[in-house]
DNA sequence: AATCGCTGTCATCTG
DNA sequence: GCCAGATGACAGCGA
């Protein structure tokens, strides 16, 4: 836990001087206030970007309180500091290539923040992207891969601001497009939404406007008729108020109704998918000019490919996740200042669209689809721009209430993040298709109460044992959640009949941890887990069995290896004996060969020296009564053999002296 | 139907 | 005393 806090706190602080270095003012004290930002950085084992876990701070979305047991907490007041410091670097150094960037986050009073008159192209959700790139350059980047449509083909232009340079939309059009935003004011101010204003951390210019305390549009005030009043409305949006506003889907709801799941896999640029989603779906064909209305069979929207800043070819997208925004503004915003700022392409390249990848964010468009786009309907113009502008809105970051079914399926499929390796999805769970509309608490946050609630699909938790998937994990399909599905699907079932009975139970009992979590997670974090969630008694207990269980299990087919390893090791020795045994039964046997040939062999020549050997007496000498000994020097000397009468008196004494010794 | 191997689990012991 | 790990024993399951 230290260690993913210290690296989450580096890693933020770093990301903020990244940023600041080229001008893109990054309001992290916002989100360490409880707001939120649309960046947050895990440095984690991979470094990559991650979206925010908004979920764990979802708690303060409606003024529940922070779990004391908090990561954020810890981390807080260090963030604070740290980001006080950079702060106070001073104004951020000015590059020819300048980045914009606008975060989304919430205040507390909706009057207080008050738009100017004339937010310029800065609108609050655009990032100004003043670069001096070069239509090729522009080519290059993602915004700009739609090399075909009017929007492109505008942003390619070289120019003072091409990135921000207004689209040639027709007049005809805007004016059409405004009708439709005034109509769509009329109902929004119909509507009777309390909302809770998103004040916007832009560009520098921003600054000011937010420590003067300028307001924003209120939703008291009437809107006049200005775009960048429509961006203030639209941002003033909370996610969970989004369904407050049916009434402003437009007809183009019914386009978007596809099939968002089959949305996630394909390629296609985050341009497409944002443009074609949302606004090209809303723009009339012109012609001449090949719009990138996404009438096709709807092509999966998130498998934002790393290298996707190629997919200049990319086929339409489908209904655009605003969420994604921010990231894409970092990311081309990047690329566009890639020249001079080199240093952050490592950061913002692939980890983040492989982030992206994972946001998963098609259940909450479901619900936020239809009025983002009666907005962005609205809004037209400046979203091109916007958009040309690799700028964006961060839905993530408004979070919502924790009954929210975009919350949980936002906050799940953020969590698939975590656990991609399980099942070795990249880019998308497909957990969210199944997601039900519940809320799905984190870890962090997980209480008694959030038992009542369908929590199975949240793995989204800050422990680095959770991020790191375990040496032991089940297969994918093991934690596959929604296990009560009405879906006939036999793949489904076969997976849940695969399930572990400990899964099974960890269901019933609603433990939002998959039993791998629970055996793998360290023992410290299982004893914060047992004491700090206020586990009844039953989960408790069967959350000790599991691990208890689980490590035995382990253990015993440790136990089972090692004692095939030993009778594997025992069978090889008994082998290696047996060959040795062998070998010197076959050597003692040459041995006693060799023994009795030599002895032999003396005696055939012991016979042939003594017959023709006399005494003194010339009688011959007989073997019975002679030997010969073979001296050291090589002599062979002829010795009269003892009698057997001294043999056995002396081999007697022996066998005394022995006898003598053993007591 | 019997057997064997594998696996999970429990009980027990040990450090 | 608690805990983790190791291990024997048992049962269930599938080949």
């Amino acid at each position: 836990m230290q260690n993913v806090k210290k690296y989450f706190t580096e890693g933020l602080i770093q990301f903020t001087i990244l940023l600041s270095l080229i001008g893109v003012r990054v309001d992290v004290d916002s989100y360490l206030n409880g707001y939120y930002s649309p960046l947050e950085i895990n440095n984690g084992p991979s470094s990559a970007y991650i979206q925010t876990p908004f979920h764990s701070l979802r708690d303060n979305w409606d003024g529940y309180s922070v779990h004391p047991k908090c990561p954020e907490l810890d981390y807080f007041f260090a963030c604070r500091r740290l980001l006080d410091e950079v702060r106070a670097l001073g104004s951020p150094i000015r590059f020819p290539t300048q980045l914009s960037a606008w975060l989304v986050h919430q205040v507390p009073d909706s009057s207080e923040f008050r738009e100017p008159p004339n937010s310029t192209s800065n609108i609050n959700v655009s990032v100004g992207l003043l670069s001096e790139s070069t239509g090729e350059e522009a080519n290059d980047t993602e915004l700009l891969a739609v090399d075909e449509s009017h929007t492109a083909a505008q942003l390619s232009e070289p120019g003072p601001y091409p990135s921000t340079g207004a689209c040639e939309i027709p007049n005809e059009e805007v004016e059409a497009l405004k009708g439709r935003m005034e109509e769509d004011e009329d109902e929004g101010r119909a509507e009777p939404v309390s909302l809770t204003q998103l004040t916007l951390s832009s560009t520098l210019e921003h600054e000011g406007l937010l420590s003067s305390g300028a307001p924003l549009s209120s939703p008291e005030d009437p809107p006049p008729p200005d775009i960048d009043q429509h961006w203030s409305q639209f941002l003033s949006l909370p996610i969970y108020e989004f369904d407050d506003l049916h009434p402003l889907v437009p007809q183009q709801l019914s386009d978007l109704d596809a099939n968002i799941s089959s949305a996630i896999s394909q390629d296609v640029s985050l341009r497409d998918a944002i443009v074609t989603g949302s606004v090209y779906d809303m723009i009339p064909p012109r012609g001449g000019v090949r719009t990138l209305v996404a009438r096709q069979p709807r092509g999966p929207l998130f498998r934002l490919e790393s290298t996707n800043s190629s997919h200049s070819d990319s086929s339409p997208g489908t209904t655009t996740g605003l969420a994604v925004l921010p990231y894409a503004a970092v990311v081309n915003g990047t690329r566009n200042g890639s020249s001079s700022h080199g240093a952050l392409e490592g950061y913002l390249d692939e980890a983040v669209f492989d982030q992206i990848n994972l946001l998963g964010l098609e259940g909450c468009l479901d619900t936020m689809d239809a009025q983002l786009l009666g907005i962005l309907q609205g809004i037209y113009p400046r979203v091109l721009e916007d958009l040309d502008s690799d700028s964006g809105l961060s839905l993530e970051s408004s979070s919502q209430g924790p009954d929210s079914p975009g919350a949980s399926e936002v906050s799940s499929s953020s969590s698939s993040s975590f656990f991609e390796d399980e099942g070795g999805a990249t880019g998308y769970s497909s957990e969210v298709d199944s997601l039900p509309s519940k809320c799905i608490d984190d870890y962090n946050t997980w209480s008694p109460v959030d038992l009542s609630e369908s929590v199975w699909h949240d793995h989204s938790y800050s422990s680095p044992a959770f991020s790191q998937p375990s040496a032991t994990t089940f297969p994918h399909k093991a934690i596959k959640e929604e296990p009560f599905s009405d879906e006939d699907d036999d793949g489904e079932d076969n997976e849940d009949r695969e399930l572990s009975r400990d899964q099974l139970r960890t269901r019933a009992l609603h433990v939002p941890f998959s039993a791998t979590e629970i055996v793998s997670m360290p023992v410290e974090e299982f004893l914060e887990l047992l004491e700090g969630r206020g586990l009844s008694p039953a989960q408790v207990a069967l959350l000790r069995d599991i691990r208890r269980r689980g490590k035995n299990k382990l253990a015993a087919q440790n136990c089972r290896k090692r004692k095939l390893d030993a009778i594997t090791g025992l069978q090889e020795e008994v082998e290696r004996l047996q060959a040795q045994r062998n070998r010197l039964l076959r050597e003692r046997q040459h041995t006693a060969k060799a023994l009795g040939a030599a002895g032999q062999r003396m005696e055939d020549l012991s016979r042939d020296i003594f017959s023709r050997l006399r005494d003194s007496s010339g009688r011959p000498l007989t073997p019975e009564r002679y030997t010969l000994q073979c001296e050291a020097n090589g002599r062979f000397v002829v010795q009269q053999v003892r009698r057997p009468s001294v043999a056995t008196t002396t081999a007697g004494g022996k066998t005394d002296k022995r006898k003598k010794k053993k007591p």
